[in-house]
Formats: C-alpha cells, structure tokens, sequence
RNA sequence: GGAGGAGUGGCAGAGCGGUCGAUCGCGCCGGUCUUGAAAACCGGAGAUGGGCAACCAUCCGUGGGUUCGAAUCCCACCUCCUCCGCCA
C-alpha cells in the first residue's frame, strides 16, 4: 500500500502513475474524499472522548475523596455521551472498511508509483531490452521442443504424471530428477556464496500472510487452498520470505538482508488454458530459487541492480544465453516500481521466455506488513525486493533445448557436471 | 485428541476496577567524568492516528461483553509452554 500522506500532498503524481498502468486515477480522488471524512469525524469522536474521559475520571475522584460534585449526575451524562459516541463509531468504522479493508479499501486497490526511469507504455509490447548475453543457438540439425528430448531419453514423463494428478504436471525421473536437484543445487550454492542466507520455509501459508503479500483477497484463484484447513500452497517463496519480519521492527544493522530459497511453488494457472501446455514451461508445481532483499530506501535501486546481476550469473554460469528487459509501466506488477525480466532462448521456440522476474516493490510491501526498522532515532519501512533466481524448471528445459546435439543427446554445461555425478552428456549409454 | 499454565513497551518482567500508557532491570540515546573508551553518576526515551503547535485520541494476543470508568472482571477465538495419548 501506499503511503496516505503521500497521497494527500502530491495527489496528482498517484493520478500520472495510474494513468501511465492503465488504471483509473479518479480513485485518488474517491480515496481523498473518504480520507477528508475521516479526519473530520475522528477530530470530532476525539473531542468527545475527551469530555467522556474527564468527567468519569472525576466521577473516580468523588467516590474516592479526592473531588467534589454529584457523581450520579456525571454517570448519567457519560453513559448519554457513550451512546452518541457509539452511532458516530459505527459510522467511523464504516469509512475505514471503505479506505483499509484489504479487500475493498480504495487503499489497498492503488498500486505502487512506478520509479520514473521506467519506460511509459501500455503493454509488454512497450517493453525495453536493455542487455542480450551469449548467442542464440542455432543448430545445423532441427531444434526439438524439451518435452521430446526428455521424453526420448527417458527424463520426463507427463503421461505418468497425468496419471498420478492431473494434467500441468511433470514427473521427473533418472538423469532428469537429478538434473533438477542438481540445477536447486547449483542456484542456492552460487547465491549463498554471493552473500544470501539460505532459507528453508513452510510451503503452506495462511490467510495474514497471503495476504501481506497482496496475493488474497486479488489472486485467490491463482492459490490452491487447503480444505478444511486455513492453508494455501504457496505460488512462490516469496510469499514466506517477505513475510518473515512481518510486525517487526529491525536493527539497522540486521540490513541489507539477503534471502534465498529453493521451494516447489504451486499455482492454479486459471485462465491460462491453452497456453504452454506441453512440458515444464506451466505447469502446476515447480521447484524455483527465490532471491528476497531488505534494504535501506537510500540502497534500493543498486540493491535492484545486484539483484539482476545474481540471477544473471545463474544463466552465465550455465551457458545459457538470455536477454535482459524493462517491463514498461503498463505491464509492472502491483507492488513494483522497478521490474526486470530475463528471458531465456529456446531454440525449439525460436524467441526468448521468462524464467526470472526481479522487482524493487519500494516500501509497498513493508508498509502494507508493518515492517520497519530504526534507523537513529526515526523509525522507516525498509524497501522489499524480490526476484527469481531462477525458475529451475523452465531452466532445465533451457538446458535441455540448448545443449542438444546431432546424435540425439545433450551435452550439460561443465559447471554442472560436478552436481550430475561427472556425467557431462544425457542421453550417451546412461 | 485429553489435562493444566501463560500471552504487557527492543528484551526481561511487575501490575489484577479509578493519579496506569503502565514499577524495576537489561539494552538504547544525551550529558558529567576521562587523552579516548569502560565503569560510575545525572537525565531522556513506547507505537499509531489527528493537529503548524500546545495538545488530544487510540493501543497491555484478537474479537465481543459488563461498568460512569477495564491491562485488571466475564465470554469466545488465536498462539505459545508443560504433562499424557498418538505418529513420523
């Protein structure tokens, strides 16, 4: 959420920021009305507490000694202001559901204020490539879709997993479950030795803290829910990771914190039917490396940066080639003021796909969870980052497609041949 | 699942109907002393909202209730701890 005040003094930058997502800015105005009602009611409930306050305190005075005056009186006008007071309550507490509720406050429908360096534009189309790295492959012999490659070498199989759950799911077997454990393995290594503590969450979650993360009540049918029990399946790590300080106040020094965590991740994939629904690419459950960063406001943007280049270093160390691009306003999450892609080559598809996502949500996020730290003797919401570092799937499916060679087989990169048990080709006699 | 106990400010821990937003300690901040630091001593300091400010209101796990008045009494829920049972 945004912050109020904010809000109040430069209204017209929250109108420009909704206008360039695409989004109605006549809720800025909705927003200040209810606000403006607000200020007045309360003023007027404060001053009649007030007198409530004073007179039963004399009311105390009297019974025991220490005041003068005819108590019986004084009950009888507190208990008249009391009843005032509760109709004047109700109507308070009706303007705060319309301003806070995390389901239909207008405060809660407002996204964050993209940073100015972000590109102005309507959709994905609008958004910039700002870095390609490596060559995109291109064989002398045909590309082949990673479901075929693993299917053929006996790696994958989604007709098992149809059968054991449903369809969007992958089973993984032999050299290619290792491979995933293998890929988990590698991420959370290189970013543990770049400075991240490494996590390992509940991959359930409750209500509070899906929604802390803006995930309820928006994108409930994006979530499996637990039935019978207050439970969902977490869509990605970082749902626990930036709600792990939730309510707290900090140490300065406890920042900038690093998170990483390699957990399965499970999401509906309602309303993309028909999309990607061959291989690993969407599917239900998937393993993913998830970076999270609390920092400084002051530290936010190189924070970003940093963060980029850790999962950049993922791609690069796995030889893949992959392309970096800025979402354009009009395609930026809620939460984010700053976002990343980076987009992989898949040689069966002959175009880049996402397999990390990486955001600066400012203090959106931290308001919205109460998290704060000290700093000197002023209390602030640090800024949340999230990224992904990286999908591992789709990333095992890049591997797959970008190492395939004439004879059938693929070659892995060499930094994984130490976690693949010193087999430097799939598919050679295995 | 059964039986008890507990949830108070960064931590620890008093208070159990009215001068309690809350004692004392640790930690923190400022000062004195010191070449500097430590120790000692003196002082300061909770959070949120409103207000230019003085100040006012709200907050003692959460939500209700009783009362002129609730941290304190009653009810429900949540969480944690101990013991028993069950299980990985």
């Amino acid at each position: 959420m945004l912050d109020i005040k904010l809000i109040r003094q430069d209204p017209e930058s929250v109108r420009v920021a909704l206008r360039h997502r695409g989004d109605d800015p006549g809720k800025v105005d909705r927003l200040l009305e209810l606000d403006a009602e607000f200020r007045a009611l309360q003023a007027r409930i404060d001053v009649m507490r007030q007198e409530r306050n004073h007179k039963s305190k004399t009311v105390g005075a009297i019974r025991t000694g220490r005041g003068e005056g005819d108590a019986e009186t004084l009950q009888a006008e507190v208990r008249a202001l009391g009843e005032t007071l509760a109709s004047m309550e109700a109507e308070l507490a009706e303007n705060q559901k319309a301003r806070l509720d995390p389901t239909e406050g207008l405060l809660y429908q407002i996204p964050n204020v993209p940073d100015p360096s972000v590109p102005v534009g309507a959709s994905e189309e609008d958004n910039l490539e700002v870095r390609r790295w490596g060559e995109p492959v291109s064989f002398p012999w045909p590309a082949q879709p990673h479901e075929d490659i693993g299917e053929r070498l006996g790696l994958l199989s989604t007709e098992v997993a149809t059968r054991l759950a449903g369809s969007r799911f992958v089973l993984l077997r032999a050299q290619g479950a290792r491979l995933e454990r293998a890929l988990l393995n590698l991420m959370l290594d290189l970013h543990v030795a770049n400075g991240y503590t490494e996590i390992l969450p509940p991959t359930l979650a409750n209500t509070e803290t899906l929604t802390a993360n803006g995930n309820l009540p928006k994108f409930k049918d994006q979530l499996f829910q637990i039935t019978d029990w207050p439970f969902y399946l977490i869509p990605t790590a970082e749902v626990p990771l930036t709600n792990m300080h939730r309510g707290e106040i900090l140490e300065a020094a406890q920042l900038p914190m690093n998170l990483t965590a390699g957990t399965s991740c499970f999401r509906s994939e309602a309303g993309a039917a028909g999309r990607d629904t061959k291989g690993m690419i969407r599917v239900h459950e998937f393993r993913k490396v998830e970076l999270v960063k609390l920092v400084a406001p002051e530290d936010g943007v190189a924070a970003l940066e940093g963060m980029v280049a850790d999962a950049e270093r993922v791609l690069q160390t796995l030889e893949l080639p992959y392309r970096v691009v800025q979402l354009c306003t009009g395609d930026l999450g809620f939460n984010s003021a700053i976002t990343y892609d980076l987009e992989v080559w898949f040689p069966s598809q002959g175009k880049y796909r996402e397999i990390s996502s990486c955001s600066l949500c400012t203090d959106f996020q931290t308001r919205r969870g109460q998290t704060r730290y000290r700093d000197g003797d002023q209390l602030r919401h640090p800024y949340s980052l999230n990224g992904s570092g990286v999908a591992v799937g789709r990333c095992l499916a890049a591997v797959l497609e970008n190492g395939l060679q004439e004879d059938g087989t693929v070659r892995l990169p060499a930094a994984l041949v130490p976690y693949m048990g010193g087999h430097a080709v799939l598919g050679a006699g295995v």
